[in-house]
Formats: structure tokens, C-alpha cells, sequence
DNA sequence: CAATGCCTATCTTCCGATAGGTAGGTTGGA
DNA sequence: TCCAACCTACCTATCGGAAGATAGGCATTG
């Protein structure tokens, strides 16, 4: 069914939305593929380059459900309910953070590689907001940062209060405010 | 001047702020500070103790310069301006992340003491900003959550972006849209 | 026969934590 | 006034465990 390879970056990318790159451990991550933690090295030399593959995985994930939003929905408000709809299902299926967002924290100490990873993400899901809905907008970038920023704030204030209340009223803003 | 006490917790605080609460590092801490790590254990029983006195701290100073900008700002657009700050010089002034966005980031593996010390960091800012920037209006509880969650998510945008724009752009939106 | 994909065993380094010691200051009773 | 007891705030030394990483072996497969 599944490779070894992608079990691994499939364990350690829910392990790395719950504790971040730095609760990565190989160890239990073998656990859980049943591997032994040695074995991990002959697919990923380093734990850096795990990081990556987690991050690149998730970012190329990310991008095909904006491809197929931005194909099956041509009204801006349309997308913009399908964008809120993946940070909502993060969060109320997963029930774990956004993974780069979580990277995004622990920035100052992760591998060169590993922040450039999760730069390119941030940098595809802006220029997809700027384009697919706000395009011809004055201020499509601005508003561009503040959907994803906004979402990704929600999502960490919602885990830490333990209510969805946080990542719900903001959707809520959103949806009034975008295009009033 | 300072106690061994308030070093310590001002070391592991920038510590924390840079890659979180699994980056503390009880030697890294003692040898900035100029003791040994052993004897952070007198001040702070466990890792987890210190992780708490950092937030309580960092919680304390946040409500006090919330007070003061309530008491010296009347408008509500200037206490808006004012609450911006705190986080724009966050970024440009220190270089660092909020303590407590950083540490919700990492909600799921924290102590639990220490989550509950972030959840009130939470509860205290959207207090504040719902009586003292958005009261009487009908969505002022969104409100706060968009704001506080715009600004988190905007300095983890600007982290790892590597440029100011995305919390420099959410901060002109929010002047603009807030009262509109 | 060689490459693939795992294994066992082990290395060094770092971690938080603990035990026990000690210098210096404070306090209280004779 | 003096001494003993105690407290504070460190210290050294060490513990058990977990971390990532490496070397080398051993099946299976093409």
C-alpha cells in the first residue's frame, strides 16, 4: 500500500503539527512505521533533511487543493470558503496545528533548509490568496497576509484556548470584511 | 542590580522567544547567567516551573503596558496604534517572536501548567481589546480574536519570510477596517 | 553478483534532575 | 557578647535516559 518512505514522513509530519521540528525523534517515529531508528538514515541522511521532506510534501499537498479550489470554484468568495475550509479541518479533524505554521515558531532554530521549506509555503499560499481572490484588488497583497495570517493565528490561539471559538469568529470576519 | 532570579528568567525568556520551550536549556541558561546549571534547580524545581515563571512574567509586563495605554490613550484608534506597537517592536526591537505565540505553537507537548499559563495571555489580550478598543460594538469579541490572531500570525509571517511586509501590510488593514 | 532495505550494536553528546558539600550571612539563646 | 544553629545560594559530581548518527552485517530481489 504505502512505501516505507511515505510512512515515515507521514508519522513525523503529525508528530512535527503537534510539538514542532524539535519533537521530531527518530525513534518513535520508527516505533510507530516499525522500523528500527537506524533504518530511518538509509531514507533520510539527516533528521534536517526528514524536516524538509515533511515540509515539502505538505507544501506540495497544500498547493494541489488550491489548484483544484481555484478550478472548481470561480467566484473569489467561493475560494475563500474553500481556503477557510482547509485551516478549519486542520484543526477541528486533524485536530493539529498548520505544519508550517508550527515551523514558523521554532524559525530561529531550525536548519537553513528546513526555513527556506517553509518560506516557499507561505510564499505560494500569498501569491495564490493575491491571485485567485483579490486579484485587480488595490490592496491584494495586504489582504492576502492578512487571510493567511489571521487563519494561522486562530489556528494557535484555538489549541492553546481549547475552544474553536477563535478560528470560527475570524472565518466569520473574513467572509463579512473581504470584499465589502 | 538584578537577582540571580530575574537573570535567569530574562535569559530563558529570549531562549524561549527564539526557538520555544524545548529549546530551554538549563546549561545554555547557567552559563549565560554565570552559574551552573544545577543550581537553577534551587530557583525553579523542574524545567517546567521555570517555563511557567517565564510566562506569568511575560504576562504581567504585557497587562501593564495594556493598562497604561488605556489610561494615556482614550481613542479607541490610538489604543489600536498602541497595541500594534507592542508587537512591531517585538519584531524590529528584539528580533523575536511573542513568548506566548511561540509557546502555543508547541501547545500539545507542553506541561500542562505552562499551557494553562499561555491560555491566560490569550484571555487577557482579547479582554482588553474587546472593552478597551471594540466596547459596545455587536462582533467585539471577533473582533479582538482577529486582531490578536492577525498579529500573531503576521510575526511568524515576518519570521520566516525574512521581511517586515507581511506585519507591516496586516497592520495597515487593521487601521483601515477596524472602525470603518 | 550487486543493489536495496532493513537489521544490531554502539558511539558521543546533550538533557533534566539529584545528592551532597560549602561559604557566608542571619538569628536567637546563654 | 559570643557561639551554635540555621538559612541562602551557590558549587561539584554524577545519574539515567534520550537524542542523532554511524559502522557493519544480512537477507531479499532483480
Amino acid at each position: 500500500m504505502y512505501s516505507t518512505v511515505d510512512k515515515i514522513i507521514e508519522v513525523a509530519e503529525l508528530q512535527a503539527r503537534a510539538g514542532g521540528y524539535s519533537a521530531l525523534s527518530f525513534r518513535v517515529i520508527a516505533k510507530q512505521v516499525g522500523i528500527k531508528s537506524a533504518s530511518i538514515h538509509y531514507h533520510f541522511a539527516t533528521k534536517a533533511d526528514l524536516g524538509v521532506a515533511i515540509a515539502h510534501r505538505y507544501t506540495a499537498r497544500f498547493e494541489q487543493k488550491l489548484l483544484r479550489l481555484a478550478e472548481n470554484s470561480a467566484q473569489p468568495s467561493d475560494r475563500l470558503e474553500g481556503y477557510i475550509a482547509l485551516f478549519v479541518e486542520a484543526l477541528t479533524v486533524d485536530k493539529k496545528m498548520c505544519l508550517c505554521g508550527i515551523l514558523a515558531a521554532e524559525n530561529d532554530v531550525l536548519p537553513e533548509a528546513l526555513q527556506s521549506a517553509v518560506k516557499v509555503f507561505f510564499e505560494v499560499n500569498v501569491a495564490w490568496l493575491q491571485g485567485a481572490l483579490f486579484a485587480d484588488q488595490p490592496q491584494a497583497k495586504a489582504q492576502a497576509f492578512l487571510v493567511l495570517a489571521s487563519l494561522e493565528g486562530a489556528l494557535l490561539m484555538s489549541k492553546t484556548m481549547q475552544t474553536d471559538a477563535p478560528l470560527q469568529q475570524v472565518c466569520k470576519l473574513l467572509r463579512q470584511n473581504c470584499w465589502q
